[in-house]
DNA sequence: CATGTGTGTTACCGGTCAGTAACGTCATTG
DNA sequence: CAATGACGTTACTGACCGGTAACACACATG
């Protein structure tokens, strides 16, 4: 029953060569995020995807490849949610920094893992992965560098555009109140935690370099 | 030759029982600090030593029970730092919290590793093991939050002490700034980071509050 | 019907990990 | 001298990990 939907599905929207991959790669995510990339084997998410660990090396040739993947799709997901937040507000980089914020301060008081795609539950993805991967790791470590060099640069940018004093101190000093907050979000969890304050202190820094 | 020196400073100095535990335990928080926690094992930490595994199961009854001394000790440290930190402007607790954040800064800027018994360059340990230990470990995960509580209550503290408007909104907000700093030390290494702009950013929130 | 592709299954390899057993060595101390 | 305790050495267990080989099956297409 199931499986003919799925064909009929399949055939429908045209897909490329979907099913198993997928399935891999979307558990892998999950249970990356949640338990850590170490923590977390091929066994383990090949049978949580209901595969095995052959199917999982037919598509992918190694687990670092896959967690490559994983951290590029993090990144691509948090560039998409911040793209979607700051459009409304297209022209007002400073209601795009408030509404940054905001819905920043709004997901991490959320009881959802996930929103907008955007998983605060355990901090950043990318950030998280800092902490485990080793250091002569070079790939993954340039994945985790590269995000965190964008974020800024976007941060930096958006002060510069509100005509900031120090754009780039402000810049920063946000860039500190966000990684403050995933970092925290670790141990405290839900709203309980210092992030609760981080749209009033957005909102402090910037009106202080405008003043 | 030097095993005799080492015996007469050991008579001379009336040593409880020190030598291989003590050596495997300094060992083991270099290592853990440097490399993670669930990327050391035993074998390199006791190789490191210069002794073997079973001298290290004669003094700590499990790997657990040696990261939890190893949190612990890091919180002891950690406090200590802050305490010579604000003990100067004792009475002055404005000039207390500038201290802590230009030290804080200074730290983060010097390359030595460890510095009045604060190591920085791979940001906070005890955050750091947040991402690192399984999520059901109630032990190390308590050991954690008890931590980053004292931290978020001594900052929330001297917000109230310095007569801010809203004394926890500027603690936390000062905590976030923080654990930013700890948390972007991972990815950009020595100076090079967001985290040069700390001590400016955390003078911004404090003013804002007191005006 | 033949072929190829995607997938499941089982078994295996070499390595590493936390932890243990048994024995040997050496120095201090009574 | 005898005994004790701290430490080193070797070898081992059982579990897990990343990764591979070989084989079977189902299905879709030609």
């Amino acid at each position: 029953m199931n499986v003919k939907v799925a064909a009929e599905i399949e055939k429908s929207e045209a897909y490329a060569k979907p099913r198993v991959r997928d399935r891999i790669f979307e558990t892998a995510c999950d249970l990356f995020y949640q338990h850590g990339i170490r923590a977390v084997g091929i066994d383990a998410i090949t049978q949580e995807a209901g595969t095995n660990k052959m199917s999982f090396y037919r598509s992918f040739p190694s687990k670092d490849e896959l967690v490559a993947e994983y951290l590029r799709d993090q990144e691509r997901e948090y560039f998409e949610w911040w793209d979607a937040t700051i459009a409304p507000q297209a022209g007002d980089p400073l209601a795009q920094l408030h509404a940054l914020f905001d819905a920043y301060l709004a997901i991490s008081c959320s009881k959802s893992k996930v929103e907008a795609g955007c998983k605060t539950s355990r901090g950043c993805a990318l950030g998280n992965a800092a902490v485990e991967i080793a250091d002569d790791n070079v790939v993954l470590g340039g994945i985790v560098h590269e995000f965190k060099t964008k974020m800024r640069r976007r941060l930096r940018k958006l002060a510069r555009e509100i005509g900031a004093r120090e754009p780039d101190a402000l810049g920063d000093s946000l860039m500190l109140l966000m990684e403050g907050g995933y970092y925290t979000r670790l141990t405290f969890p839900h709203n309980s935690g210092p992030v609760a304050s981080i749209a009033k202190a957005a909102r402090s820094l910037i009106e202080a370099q405008l003043r």
